[in-house]
DNA sequence: TTAGTTAGTCCAAAAACTGGACTTATTGAT
DNA sequence: ATCAATAAGTCCAGTTTTTGGACTAACTAA
């Protein structure tokens, strides 16, 4: 299967991948998240392959994630900034680092630390029901297939077996 | 730089995009969340090709997030299950199906649907914090490099500008 | 006996990724 | 005026990864 193709699959996951889906993306939107905007900056932070980094950030840009936006003109010079499309894959960065947090962290704790300005506590964030509030425990999510959708999904999950 | 090198950076998404920084990871987790769990089942869905299914696997398995379990033998079979850390990994799956609804769903709307059992509702999980309880607004977390990490981190963000 | 099932392996071709040199247009220092 | 530095890329040839499809092993059911 074509890269590309999968986004035609029935399923979100799949459809996001075909954006995110590769060794670079999450870790320079993660960099985006912490402001940086410049493509040497990213460049020498991750120490990805110009080319590389390159063909992710045209990605972006074509995929509406990130907007691409000249900063000074002669010489022309762009930074990349982050769309509301692309702010609104926070939460996505927010689990994944809270995961790389427990499971690759050094002793000494994870090496970002988030300070919810709010209430001033150093935080992971969990996910909760915006409908009751509560922690989401996985086992007491059902997952079904839309009933008139199309595509492969006969396979779900119910509750906690 | 070599992929598994990216692993030594001080950075837990950097960290966790080894594991999971390729275009079927993410997908093949989200069919296991669905209770997907054999090599047959996960290639016919997701139409991958089976050389790279069987790495994808290994290599999820030699990470601990699946783990490999004979259901039969003569002739041996096995299936794939989520291990603990993998089922750490839901909020990051769920995430992604909330940006991959929002953003790519067709007119009628998300192609799986999830009801929280506790409440009775179809939801999308949301971020919150879990000191004060209250939604997640990105621009009210900052992040700041652990004082005494190493590394590149030298950006942080601030709240908002 | 034949076909089907399941979890893979093997191969050659195609696609993606790599490091490093190079380009262009400017500013600041000597 | 000359030289070095900065920034955002492009270009190239070599390496690594991914692909589709055929094949295998060890059974079971008809």
């Amino acid at each position: 299967m074509q890269w590309e193709e999968l986004g035609a699959q029935q399923c979100s996951v799949a459809r996001s991948s075909v954006v995110l889906g590769d060794r670079w993306t999450l870790v320079i939107l993660s960099d985006c998240f912490l402001g940086v905007r410049r493509f040497e900056d990213l460049q020498t932070r991750l120490q990805v392959s110009r080319t590389t980094l390159t063909q992710r950030l045209k990605k972006l840009e074509a995929h509406n994630v990130l907007e691409r936006r000249a900063y000074q003109s002669n010489p022309a010079r762009y930074e990349y900034r982050l769309t509301e499309k692309g702010r609104d894959l926070y939460p996505v960065i927010s689990t994944l680092l809270n995961w790389g947090d427990k499971y690759y962290s050094d002793a000494a704790g994870p090496p970002i630390l988030r300070q919810h300005q709010s209430c001033g506590h150093d935080i992971q964030p969990i996910l909760c029901c915006p409908d009751c509030g509560e922690p989401i425990d996985p086992r007491q999510v059902s997952a079904r297939k839309r009933p008139d959708a199309p595509g492969f999904a006969e396979v779900t999950r119910g509750p906690a077996r």
